[in-house]
Parts: structure tokens; C-alpha cells; sequence
DNA sequence: AATGCTTACGGGTCACGTAATGATT
DNA sequence: AATCATTACGTGACCCGTAAGCATT
């Protein structure tokens, strides 16, 4: 019932959290705002935790908000970090001398 | 055009990593086998990288494959610790003590 | 013939963009 | 009135399960 946080969504609410704005985190990420909207509600849903204050005119981090970018950072140099190893492994394989 | 690796793909590959038989890896992940064998056909062409030797009846990791289920292990518990941060600071924060 | 991965096919969900709405200055 | 996030709405892509296909033993 609970799923794992996705990377689309991270990257979503990193962009979000760096710029402190959504049109401007929109046209980084190349897309439109209401789908970015949309996925930091569900993110936010997802995690039971809200992550964002838009009550006035500008957009803050909450202390959630804050964790999630320190530590998301992290975890998305994870993700990349592993294709890039599995890719590299691949790379520096010789055809012929596999592991067997 | 080259867009990133997602979380569920890792899930499944390391699943199938782990159990080297897809129907296994299917049932501990609670899918069918189809989708299964199509997401790490979609992870070896995001990644442009063969990760599994099925060739004979056995399955094998090819040493991309033994890479990224390496890092994969790493990169899942980033992303599962990010959330998990970002639950905690919610829960640590008493409502009325924000960050301002 | 049996086992096991893959391809074919149909359906439901999800993510996107455009347009409209709401709220704040 | 202007700015900016959200909600409404329709469409295309994606993911899944069932069924059929193909290869190896």
C-alpha cells in the first residue's frame, strides 16, 4: 500500500526545492507546471509528510522538505552512480574473458 | 533523450538478480513474469547494456549485471533512507517550531 | 512433453499539455 | 490587474495480466 518513492518524483521536488519556484523548476525540467504540481502532491502523499509551504506568495521548504533535498541529492547520485558502474563494467569487459 | 534509471526497474532487476529465475523473482515481487522480463529488457536498452546471460536454461549476470546489482543494493536504501528522513523530520517537528 | 523466457494482445492507470480557476499582492 | 500555484479536462504513453509462441532438455 505503501510503494517506493520514484526517481521522477525526486527529481521533481529537488528542482522545486532549489529554485523555491515551480515555473522556474518547470522550464528546468522541461515541462509544464500543473504536471509538476501535480507530482509534488502525490510525492507528498506518497510520504504522509508535506514537504512544501505555499500558503503566501513564496514557496518555502518545511523540515521535511529540507531533509528530502539534503538526502535526496544523495540518493539520486546513487541511482546514476549505479548506471554509470554497470555501464563502465561493460565497458571495460573485455568480449571473451567473462566472469565464469 | 536518455532519461534515468527508475526505482522500480532497480527493484525488479535485483530481484532477478538475486533469484536468477525469472518466474522466482515474479513471485516474490507479486507480478507475473512478462512484465517482469519486459521491464529488464527496457533497463538493458535504457542502460545500452546486456545485464543477464539467458542463453541456456540457467540465467546469469553478465559483469554489468553483477555491477549494477552491487550498486543497485546502495542506490535502493539512498532512496528508501531519503524518505525516511524526510518522515522523521516531520515527525521531530513540533508543529509551531519551523525553520524560520 | 515439460520448463522457462519472450512476444502478442487488450485494458486500465498514469503523466502530460492546454485551458480555466483561485488566491495573493 | 498581475503573478503564481492549483484544479479541470482530454489524450497519449506506459504497465500489467492472460494467452500464445519458441527454445532447450
Amino acid at each position: 500500500m505503501m510503494d517506493p518513492m520514484e526517481v521522477r518524483e525526486l527529481r521533481y521536488f529537488v528542482a522545486v526545492a532549489e529554485e523555491l519556484h515551480f515555473g522556474r523548476a518547470a522550464e528546468r525540467l522541461g515541462i509544464a507546471q500543473p504536471p509538476l504540481s501535480r507530482a509534488i502532491q502525490q510525492l507528498e502523499r506518497r510520504l504522509k509528510v508535506t514537504l512544501l509551504d505555499r500558503n503566501t506568495r513564496a514557496v518555502r521548504l518545511t523540515p521535511a522538505g529540507d531533509a528530502l533535498l539534503r538526502e535526496g541529492h544523495t540518493a539520486l547520485a546513487a541511482m546514476a552512480r549505479a548506471a554509470r558502474s554497470a555501464q563502465r563494467a561493460a565497458r571495460d569487459t573485455i568480449p571473451g574473458t567473462l566472469t565464469a
